[in-house]
DNA sequence: CACTTTCTGTACCAATCAGTATGTAACCAT
DNA sequence: ATGGTTACATACTGATTGGTACAGAAAGTG
């Protein structure tokens, strides 16, 4: 070893998925990115590899960070529904650290770099697959306890609510009214019953 | 009047919708639109004012062709659950020329532009507006019909399937298996229920 | 025919892009 | 302290960006 970077890459991460956040993949320059993570041009080079390795990064820490939140948040309520109507309600207000204008990093990267890219295909569609299954779980245990129908086909509701998790995420971008948006989502709770 | 066009107008915003369809607004650069549209430079600047205007002649002419072939397949449905069956399948397989790996431009247009532009966020809030339009005229008429439930909520229901359906187009360009689409759509039609 | 107008094509602009070479400063092991 | 290694900062690369100036060609009008 000799002399130790001089930036802590957890942050500079942090900070360099705010700027993708904001902007996407490709408005987001290397001098936008190397600004706002407090970094010099070849750090950046040096600590991740590139533009497209950077990104990789920030979306893995994304997905890993939202997915532990997500699961957390669902697991700590009341009841299933009330889990499912939290998540929900976390897209549309913004919750751990997100902010409904810019809707969901993956769901971002899904639209503007998976046609292109089957690396970040397969990484979102990971990404959904797991969504999924943590819906699948909560739902199967909820028909467990007894709160949800046993007709439900819990696979088939899970996915249809990440589906309509990820077209509300994108219609917030676009600042709907609130009260539409709320109604919509209670209609799609009724999915549950 | 001196010297007329030597391209044609209609064609030449087609070819830029492609280009601007497969690789996004920011990704597309003047090049590869001149490129596409068989033109020069300068002729786009003087036909359509630069790269925005450009851009905004195309989603405009998108949205009235979009939500005209929509509504001539919904009509021409059998029964309103057939109708939003056969739009849903659209979407899973392409219909009218779209692909189901780009998605919608509008809503890739959302997910890329809205939030740092009003001018496209009030543009595709409003594509939104009208498609749940005639979606809750659609469902209002099957009420009417006895083909739907009397104690459906129209206006929320016509939301939930338009959020449902921007979700969809979103998850199509990660490339998912086709069941499991299919049968999360299957779930989300039971909302007409 | 000549004149005016508007198009097309080339060539160019400054600005910015992603990425890197280079010299210097800082650290660790010996 | 010194040699080897690594990070930092400046400065630069060639390529590409969106946008334009300008010259020549083509069309309508008198």
């Amino acid at each position: 070893m000799a002399r130790p970077r001089e930036f802590d890459e957890q942050q500079a991460l942090a900070a360099a998925m705010q700027v993708f956040w904001e902007k996407g993949y490709e408005a987001s320059s290397i001098s936008d990115l190397t600004s706002r993570m407090g970094i010099q041009r070849p750090s950046l080079y040096a600590a991740f590899g590139g533009k497209k390795e950077l990104f990789e990064a920030v979306l893995g820490s994304y997905a890993q960070m939202s997915l532990a939140f997500i699961e957390k948040r669902i697991r700590s309520a009341a009841s299933v529904k009330e889990a499912m109507r939290v998540y929900f309600q976390g897209i549309i207000e913004g919750a751990g650290g997100s902010n409904p204008d810019l809707g969901c990093l993956c769901v971002n990267t899904m639209v503007e770099l998976a046609p292109h890219d089957v690396i970040f295909a397969q990484f979102t569609r990971d990404y959904q697959l797991k969504l999924t299954e943590l819906f699948h779980g909560t739902i199967e245990g909820g028909i467990r306890t007894g709160e949800l129908s046993s007709t439900l086909n819990p696979a088939a509701v899970a996915r249809a609510l990440i589906i309509s998790a990820i077209g509300l995420s994108v219609t917030m971008k676009t600042r709907p009214e609130r009260s539409l948006v709320e109604n919509a989502v209670e209609e799609i709770l009724t999915l549950l019953e």
